[in-house]
DNA sequence: AATATAAATAAGAATCATTCTTATATAGGA
DNA sequence: TCCTATATAAGAATGATTCTTATTTATATT
């Protein structure tokens, strides 16, 4: 039948699943996740319309892992844990960027800032839990 | 005469340089900077260094700014500012991480928070003037 | 001093995330 | 239909970072 326009159907795909996910995925983890579905999308295609995003304000890139980028489609600023055992990239909603801290921040810069980054490295829940489980053998 | 030791002398001269900026360089930078008074210095040498000091809680990455790893050897945790045009990440001395946030963090996330990253991204003082100066022709 | 061992380094190769290039396909307008 | 724009796939190119190998240097031991 086909009768649907095809215009845009990856485009609005990637930007679904990112918006879909609070994984924080990388270019390569929206790829394989797309891929059972679009056995014809390509890897480019996803990077391309991933920095698409980012200049039309529809995404960020919170973080940069182990030299990998990793996107948000939550464009609601908000504070993130980054895990440096799993990589886990994961946000903490229920905390708040106090308000102030951007005015301030502008001032003490005296430049005109954009946005803001909150992040948290450390061992996230599941790895604590892990490690405890094991048992230390020292 | 070359009386002195020569150990350690490349990864002193590392260590000293990262110290004696506040520009957060990157690995090129730093290799760039030294390269004059070193001749003989090797950019695997800074990488290797720079890691070594990251492990050993000497230095730390405080941005990856258009894929390229920008190092820091305050190890004072201190806010950032990136800027979007040319690249610079100043410090924000002035600034305080309010203390109540690491400890948010850990109670929200269930994990264990090892360190605090906060940062602005925008245009920097320098940038606005130039854009100033020039007018905008729109 | 000669030898052995261990760490530091230079040089360049290898890796890998990301971007770029080219050709093809698709949509919309004249 | 023809023309122009954009979207895409495929794979090549780029470039930051890491890895490998051989060499050098320091230290400990004789």
């Amino acid at each position: 039948m086909e009768a649907v326009t095809k215009q845009f159907r990856k485009r609005n795909a990637i930007l679904a699943y990112l918006q879909s996910t609070t994984e924080h995925p990388s270019a390569e983890m929206v790829f394989a996740g797309l891929k059972p579905q679009i056995p014809d999308l390509s890897l480019g295609t996803v990077y391309r319309n991933l920095n698409l995003f980012r200049k039309q304000g529809l995404a960020s890139c919170v973080a940069t892992v182990n030299g990998v980028e990793r996107f948000d489609g939550n464009t609601n600023p908000h504070v993130h844990f980054i895990c440096n055992e799993c990589d886990a990239v994961i946000d903490l909603m229920e905390m708040q960027i106090p308000a102030t801290l951007t005015s301030t921040a502008e001032s003490c810069s005296g430049g005109q800032v954009a946005d803001c980054q909150l992040s948290f490295t450390g061992k996230c829940r599941s790895c604590v839990r892990v490690n405890q489980k094991g048992g230390e053998t020292a």
